[in-house]
DNA sequence: GCGCTCCATACCTCCAGAGATATCAGGTCA
DNA sequence: TGACCTGATATCTCTGGAGGTATGGAGCGC
């Protein structure tokens, strides 16, 4: 890469009176006086060493020269004005790449209408949405593999991330609809003491998980597992064949499966919250979009 | 097309640091100190109104916008130098085209020669060659359909066209081997008087048949024309097949036919030129070296 | 011949940018 | 803690280019 010789300016004259092969119209189009623009021409043709134009009274021409150097300026020129709004679009973070990790129970809740709004903001950014459990989201976004987390209970006290409650649910009862106790309206939380419990392993969610299990310590037991399943949608489908029974978020209401009966739970004081993510120093802008978008707190 | 906005030489520096991510060595390979650079970048950065590069203390990286601007910038920068190259080239000579005219009868003779040297001499040059008689080549190269004309004996006086000759050559008598002219080594052209001829028509290169007619008409005689044919070629087939004789320039003596029999003339001081032709006022400097290369006058 | 068009030339102003040196500030490492 | 690396900042000089106005000079049409 060498040092270019040629000046933009100079270029960018060449290409106008190419294009109007006149110099009192191309200094129009140019906004100048016809004289320096005869200056940048002839300054233009100093440095190339050839002519670009044959000036024979009455009709300007390019020459051979001019013709092999043309292309070249209008390449050029266009690159770097595309080049350059480019670089703005994203700089400004209208345009862009935004990587965001989301926890398998929000597909159905928050997330859709989150991506809806932002797209419709910022159509010109491409998201990559993939789910992870809250763990790896944390891991993904200190290795800054992803630049937005969707998490449910966020730990306390992780360096570097910022955390903003977006959403707090109440829990429900995921109950056999031929249980007994979905013939009440609403479920204590000791009366599923007895139950076997279908749960999501703690490794894909720590945090979730021991609130889950803290709720019922609090009701007076240690539930029983009988059976852990990584998806809530599965959860579910186990919970219908009767093989036991589990608490989770409202938001998996919207999993409409015959046999499975929800409700609401006593005390209706338990919540779990959803949460974003993101490195608190990124100074990516999408990431203030983002947040900007999703509101909270 | 509008006005450029981001100085090359600042681009420049953006290239480098973005392949070198290391503020003294880039300067280094741009031959400028440090703080100079540090400017460039800054300007930059303004111009653009976004972060290129993130200087976290201990490396340097480019930033997503900084990622979108280069490859634009590199491209245009490339483009630059290559079309100034480029530019260069075909103004000073050392490539282009040239399209050039020639007689038929010079395809044996002086074309070979003239195209080997200046394809050494120039080889990044593209010779658009193209066969044509004498009057159609005076005509392309005022309407600069050619650039170079070959033809045998050049028209006086014709406007703005320049000729060189480049070969002299004597005439020869074109005889059937059995003709009992074939037995001497010379023919004097008034031995002819009675033979009837195969010659070229007068429309494909006037200079060259009147220059024939007027060799027998200086020995005594009008030669009766039995058959025309556009082609040296030609001319020495029906030569051969006993329909005439001819006069030809010596350079024929290529075209081997075995019926066929070439005599020097007397006297042995006619000549046919063969000369290069040109526009007087062409500025194409391809135009002088082709004239460099012939040589010749 | 006169005026018009069109480009070139001459000459001036002005400023942005490229370059220098000197110095400072934040990290890292021994 | 001090040496060192790395980049930023401050300040100065200087030049080249971009722009202007005024004018010259070659063709062309009437």
């Amino acid at each position: 890469m060498e040092r270019p010789e040629l000046p933009l300016p100079q270029l960018h004259a060449f290409v106008v009176l190419a294009e109007e092969l006149h110099f009192g119209h191309a200094a129009a189009r140019l906004g100048i006086a016809q004289p320096p623009l005869s200056q940048q021409i002839r300054r233009l043709e100093d440095r190339v060493g050839h002519a670009l134009f044959s000036r024979e009274p009455g009709r300007v021409a390019l020459t051979a020269a001019g013709r092999e150097l043309l292309p070249a300026a209008r390449r050029a020129l266009t690159d770097l004005t595309d080049g350059l709004a480019a670089a703005r679009a994203v700089g400004s973070g209208r345009a862009g790449r935004l990587r965001i990790g989301f926890a398998a129970s929000l597909a159905l809740t928050v997330l859709p209408g989150l991506l809806r709004t932002f797209r419709q903001r910022f159509p010109a950014v491409h998201l990559d949405i993939r789910e992870m459990t809250t763990a790896p989201q944390i891991a993904a976004l200190h290795d800054k593999a992803i630049d937005i987390g969707l998490l449910r209970e966020p730990p306390a006290d992780e360096p570097e991330i910022a955390f903003r409650t977006v959403l707090s649910e109440p829990f429900v009862a995921v109950l056999p609809a031929a249980h007994p106790l979905a013939a009440q309206r609403t479920v204590h939380i000791a009366q599923l003491a007895d139950s076997p419990f279908v749960l999501l392993p703690r490794a894909a969610g720590p945090g979730l998980y021991d609130r889950i299990t803290g709720l019922c310590t609090d009701a007076g037991f240690t539930p029983r597992t009988a059976q852990h399943a990584v998806e809530w949608q599965t959860v579910c489908a186990l919970v219908e064949t009767g093989l036991g029974v589990s608490l989770a978020p409202a938001g998996i209401r919207r999993i409409r499966l015959k046999g499975v009966a929800f409700r609401g739970i006593a005390p209706g004081t338990a919540r779990t919250r959803v949460a974003v993510a993101w490195r608190e120093a990124d100074p990516n802008p999408l990431v203030a979009h983002l947040l900007a978008t999703v509101g909270g707190e």
